[in-house]
RNA sequence: GGGCCGUUAACUCAGUUGGUAGAGUAUCUGCCUUUUAAGCAGAGAAUCGCGCGUUCGAGCCGCGCACGGCCCA
């Protein structure tokens, strides 16, 4: 315990008052009949032949604010569904009512009684009869008029947030729609939602660093998914064509304004289809959602209008390379010149990627993410990604250095990844092999090896397409908001002081 | 990992050349039965993120650390 404020100490004498003249702080027995959203909706409804007697609510709520006048108040208090305004006089509560509420406090839970009437200034307002204290709040809320702004605070104490920011309560309300509308896309095109293993004894599905665990009994390490992505396809072998899958994805790598550790994804997989039917796909998903969540076919993120309705601008990754990157198609045939080339801008090649003999996808991704990504504001497929950097794809029936795989970007995002699925086992396993040696070459990210995917797909795998959907950074989109902390309902911070020591002396 | 910025009352923020801390809101007391950032009168409230240093003296200058934000990797 660090501090003990004040105005802490001064809510809790008072709230020892209370004890004293055995008022229940805590009650349990308070019957809510109504929202107020309920209310507004009887107001509509019914509007002139509205009295003070009928027709009567009983609603609860937080209190947010009170004006006090002596011996009359008006308080506005929050349910769910909204916010609403009430009068309590003392000669309509009594007087002992009255007193009770002159103690109460602004973040208060009271549950309150009555009728309507309509304010000098023409406020519907609830005319409280009767009034009860339902929950007692013991700290102090923010400011009312510049609420709670301190970014860090913000997110370490989430629910302050929401409390006194309604712009913060639309954007999580946003991203629930949005994944309910995902979930009801899917459905309705009879794919099947299923769970498959967080807790995995070999990572895969993805180019990215796991973290580790533990498992006592079974003596054994297991990886925090990096995508789901082989457990999908083996339910594919299994019969189940057309699956999806929405949850959390967990990666070992930094934070930042585009990262969280642990974000949520979007995967699905769909037999008998190829990258193309997806590409169709996603745009018809994107419309829908669109049209459910911002009730129209575009949005606006940071200042740009993006439209999401109809279909998008195709091209291949040369094509971009070129037509937005402004760099010479003969230059991206040529290893040496594409190095001098990044070098000449400032774009710094790993070194794994740069020492790679063979190849020049890694180089050429890199270059695409820096001079044509940032670029792609409209949504965009970007197909023809090579061979190297699409260890899981299909290789193009046209052109064995490409694979049948696209990524979508919107408003210089990447949103979603997609591919037909190699179904070819033995090719796989040349693949994975092929990951494996970047792998001892000291790339982390690169793929491990499952014999057991390799087993999985040599009984069969229809031939499948199959994408990934960031959903954060869709919901990035529609919340207009630059950084994924923002969507994220308690994105990760390192621990403030004294909760870091609690924690690890909780585990000695 | 690097650069820049921030951390002062419950909240939002000021703080001059280095001279023991200010406002608004919130809180408390009194008045007030149609307010809505209510009003009037009064009062209380600060480990200036943490540590070390420079100095007669540090919120302010220096060094280190912690946490956060933005940008870069």
């Amino acid at each position: 315990m660090k501090t003990t404020s004040n105005i802490i100490e001064q809510r809790r004498k008072k709230i020892a008052e209370l004890k004293n003249k055995d008022v229940n702080l805590f009650p349990n027995d308070f019957a809510v009949s109504h929202t107020v959203k309920n209310i507004r909706d009887t107001i509509e409804d019914l509007q002139d032949s509205i009295t003070e007697d009928n027709p009567v609510f009983v609603a609860a709520g937080r209190m947010m604010a009170v004006n006090r006048f002596g011996k009359a108040s008006f308080i506005r208090f929050r349910d769910r569904t909204g916010q609403f305004q009430a009068y309590v006089r003392k000669d309509n509560v009594g007087d002992e009512a009255y007193a009770l509420f002159k103690q109460l406090d602004i973040g208060d839970f009271v549950g309150l009684k009555g009728g309507l009437f309509k304010t000098k200034t023409g406020e519907w307002t609830l005319l409280v009869n009767e009034l009860k204290l339902v929950c007692k709040s013991m700290r102090p809320f923010p400011e009312k008029f510049h609420g709670l702004k301190d970014p860090e605070k913000r997110y370490r104490k989430r629910y302050l947030d929401l409390i006194m920011n309604s712009d913060v309560r639309d954007t999580f309300i946003k991203r629930s729609k949005i994944i309910q509308a995902i979930r009801t896309f899917f459905l309705v095109r009879d794919f099947m939602e299923v769970e498959t293993p967080m807790m995995q004894p070999v990572p895969g599905g993805a180019e990215a660093e796991p973290f580790i665990t533990h498992h006592n009994s079974l003596g054994l390490d297991l990886f925090l998914r990096i995508a789901p992505e082989l457990y999908l396809k083996r339910l594919v072998i299994g019969g189940f064509e057309r699956v999806f899958e929405i949850n959390r994805n967990f990666r070992n790598e930094g934070i930042s304004t585009r990262h969280n550790p642990e974000f949520t994804m979007l995967e699905f997989y769909q037999a008998y289809a190829d990258y193309k039917d997806l590409m169709n796909l996603t745009e018809d998903m994107f419309s829908y959602v669109t049209r459910e969540v911002a009730g129209s076919d575009s949005i606006v993120y940071q200042g740009s209008t993006i439209d999401m309705g109809g279909r998008w601008r195709r091209m291949t990754l040369f094509e971009a390379l070129e037509e937005i990157g402004g760099i010479d198609a003969d230059l991206l045939k040529n290893r040496e010149r594409l190095l001098d080339f990044a070098s000449s801008r400032g774009i710094v090649i790993t070194k794994k990627a740069s020492e790679k003999i063979g190849g020049t996808g890694k180089i050429i991704t890199k270059l695409f993410d820096v001079m044509v990504e940032p670029k792609l504001i409209q949504p965009t497929f970007i197909t023809g990604y090579p061979v190297e950097v699409s260890p899981l794809s299909r290789r193009s029936d046209s052109d064995p250095a490409i694979t049948d795989r696209f990524e979508l970007f919107i408003a210089g995002h990447e949103i979603a990844n997609g591919f037909s699925e190699l179904n070819d086992p033995d090719e796989q396993k040349v693949r994975f092999l092929q990951q494996a040696t970047e792998r001892d070459a000291g790339d982390k990210e690169a793929h491990c090896m499952d014999e057991d995917y390799i087993e999985a797909l040599e009984y069969g795998m229809p031939p499948t397409a199959g994408e990934g959907i960031g959903i954060d950074r869709l919901a990035m989109l529609f919340a207009d908001a630059a950084s994924i902390r923002e969507v994220i309902l308690f994105p990760h911070m390192k621990p403030a002081g004294n909760i870091a020591e609690e924690a690890s002396s909780l585990l000695n």
